[in-house]
DNA sequence: CCGGATCCCAGCGGATACTG
DNA sequence: CAGTATCCGCTGGGATCCGG
């Protein structure tokens, strides 16, 4: 996902974060408060456990997502958007707004 | 690229069109005045000729870029964002600005 | 110089089974 | 429920040749 080649392209940083085939849709969730694993896979119907999870811990390698869990029985994890994490916002709210116009 | 089964989610129409892996670059690119094919591979350094014909077909199907063929010797091409690809505009600018402060 | 046609391959990510 | 482990199919995209 990375390309070091094209460091010098300044959207390069965002694009590396964006760039995984699920990774805008899992965002989109988790910034409309839909911050479970599992209601987070029950709306993004076709992703695997496997992608899910990769992507989640990719993300918060980058410091984009805080992952939280809570020792009921049973386990719940939550996951949030950090301060930079919500930096994203803008990114993201012009990509509905593109999305509504000309769908 | 395209996914059915997220049609309800909102920003599907934008993730369809930049979820390409150099999408997103050249885009940027044409946004910037960068409009000629030479121009735009040599500044994308490790894409291949046919990626880079591929993604600009892509995205001339979409109606996000309009291509003008001049008739020199040799031939040149020039790309240039449609009045639909302009919209865009604010996305990139988003990117843009987030990449400089959290890269 | 632009980019179509072919061939080919790495690696992303899908399916499934299993664990704390 | 929330992942991890393993295996492997598929497709995005790289290399190369060629033609306009």
């Amino acid at each position: 996902m990375d390309n070091h080649i094209l460091n010098e392209c300044p959207i390069q940083p965002v694009v590396d974060i964006l760039s995984g085939k699920w990774t805008s849709y899992i965002l989109w969730e988790i910034y409309n408060k839909n911050n479970h694993y599992g209601s987070i896979k029950k709306q993004l119907p076709g992703i695997s456990t496997r992608t899910l999870a990769v992507r989640l811990k990719f993300l918060e390698n980058k410091g984009i997502l805080s992952r939280t869990v809570f020792n009921t029985n049973p386990p719940t994890v939550t996951y949030d958007l950090t301060n930079k994490g919500l930096t994203l916002a803008p990114i993201l709210k012009s990509m509905k707004t593109w999305s509504e116009l000309y769908q």
